[in-house]
DNA sequence: TATGAATGAGGGTTCATTCAT
DNA sequence: TATGAATGAACCCTCATTCAT
């Protein structure tokens, strides 16, 4: 019962699980309403908890916005990092890349429903799209990267990278939309994975 | 309160005139600072003229909202219609129609700007992707059916009608957010139609 | 009846109607309870009117307030300015000051209360005493400049007209407070003269 | 239950310490940001300690007010006492008085600067001005019977007693202002001696 | 046809306080 | 003795809407 260690980890310990559960109930609210009208009130009350127990662990309603945000790049990190390490060729990470973001989606649906309701707000209240380069903004430029190395590599057709990386991101978008409302996952990621594959491959058109 | 002939058409061709100001002031208030954020009082403000115009000629914010979205599906048959009935065969009308899609999101770019943000805030609404079936509804319908076509001509390879449908209108969105960011309208185009293109024709892989 | 004189005339009528009885109400309120308990709700309902109608007619809390401060300052130059413009000499000016402080906090001793709290508050927000300077900040330096009058003409003896000026602030807020409590006016205003005159001339000690 | 003595010894120990440490603070955080701001929040930020230890020392935020009062007027009385004690007619003790208050505000100027903005809050919270009778309640009239002593020696003139005791008091007041912000001491002090000394005598003028 | 006026719901935040540990 | 956790009231503000003119 050492006063440090004890008290401390107990008191950051009942601290780190609360927030935990506020965040999970903040992402599920937001999944479901939207960021606007994602209340401090709704989420509170979806959590079972008063009012001020959000503003009691969270300074704002932006600084609770900004940890969901957090929570969903950590769950994502953790899933694609390890799978596109195993790749060895650049068309094997697209690949993995695909399937895996299809995966991550389906396995976290409301987390990643969360995340675009708040970029889209985000963007919105900018008035331009920061959004989509702070988003997956690691993500696509290593794709781009990707991309780009299986180019040199003459694996991929003389593609913009660029246009492409946006086409991706404009496909995964979709596939997100369709896994959320409970669409199918593998074949849609098979599906997505033939279409992405003749469209980078050197083939007989120009 | 008879209908009198004078004051009706005086009265109606100065409705609709405010009508269409006011639609046009709330365009661009969508697309600038999103949905959530339009309220009336800026709306009206941007149109120079008073809150109360705005109940008085809609019965309602989600009134105006309507006429917004009706406003710019009619913009966009008045441009795609045409074009695509120019077509003969499925290539070419898929081809047209990416083509004209792009082209039409860069000279109405605030417009369809707006109507993102007015779909991204109905999901939101709903809880589900009601979205998806009314946005592009029947124009997506409309291309599934061309590219079945092609399929059934041996046109296109045998990829999953409705995967290809929803990327093709990831991709179209993220089009949008290029040209609506200021991003070049051809260039990107063209390389659209080159990566469906690659997409959908019948090459050597599987 | 003409379109613009007359409704904007009407309008203007009745909206600067509402300030008026608005800011009133808020001298009445904040006389009484302080400034920072003198809450938007409070000032509503001893107007009679809705929370609303104050960020109707005021931008903000702190715009009401600011127009408390002027109506007040308002006030009191409406009454002192010309009682000391039929002064001669520097002696007959500080006692019209003097004379006219006190009358004329007897007569509105609710909006000066209202401005006491006002900078006694804006004092504590600030950290320094900014409201020194500007309170009565053009009042004091016009007695300053009596003062300094009186002593270039031999009529007053050698004070350091900074700190006499400072006390007769001071003993100028308590005659505020002493008729803001219902205390006689005139004797004390006597009173106070004497005491000033006393101060000021030049007497046998050093 | 018992009160054993060692841990109450101890704990009282601890606790009048914590309580003086709790009531500094408190001084320090009134004096700088004015009482309606000094929230139990700031004050505990301010003495490095958690929020609860405020309400396990004290009953109220009210009752730690109240001890913030005491606590300076213990100042207060230790060192204006002795000082006029040590003079033996009416005007050395007015004079004394005076020159004893403005040293004692240069002394502690936090603190007496926290008791004004304490007594500013009082006042507005009963609507009357309570607060003259309380604050330097004793000390005033203990000077009023300095005064009417001094009118009986015919060592003062026949001024209305009540009268220069408030302008005192509010001469004093602004002596606390200007020696708060920095403002020299002595040469103050002189001055005002001046100014009371001429005000009180037996002059020429009536 | 248009507008100013008013309303009340709802949102986020701060805060004093209570409670269990 | 001390603290973290939680609560609910109060505050200011924004906003969609209704009403009288």
């Amino acid at each position: 019962m050492g006063r440090r260690a004890d008290g401390v980890e107990k008191g950051s310990f009942i601290h780190a699980a609360r927030r935990k559960q506020l965040v999970a109930a903040a992402i599920e609210v937001i999944a479901e309403v939207g960021l606007a009208r994602a209340s401090t009130v709704r989420i509170a009350q979806h959590a079972g908890v008063s009012r001020g127990v959000l503003t009691y662990h969270f300074r704002d309603r932006a600084d609770l916005v900004e940890h969901v945000v957090q929570a969903v790049y950590d769950l994502g990190a953790e899933m694609l990092v390890p799978r596109m390490a195993r790749t060895s060729t650049p068309r094997e990470s697209l690949l993995a890349f695909i399937a895996g973001s299809v995966e991550f989606y389906a396995a976290h649906s409301t987390a990643m429903a969360a995340l675009t309701e708040i970029y889209a707000d985000a963007r919105a209240a900018d008035g331009v799209s920061r959004a989509d380069h702070q988003r997956h903004g690691q993500e696509m430029s290593d794709i781009a990267d990707v991309l780009r190395a299986g180019q040199a590599l003459g694996q991929f057709r003389d593609f913009d990278v660029d246009v492409m990386c946006s086409t991706l991101r404009g496909a995964l978008d979709r596939a997100l939309a369709h896994v959320s409302g409970g669409g199918s996952v593998e074949p849609y990621a098979t599906e997505l994975l033939a279409i992405f594959d003749a469209a980078t491959t050197i083939g007989e058109q120009t």
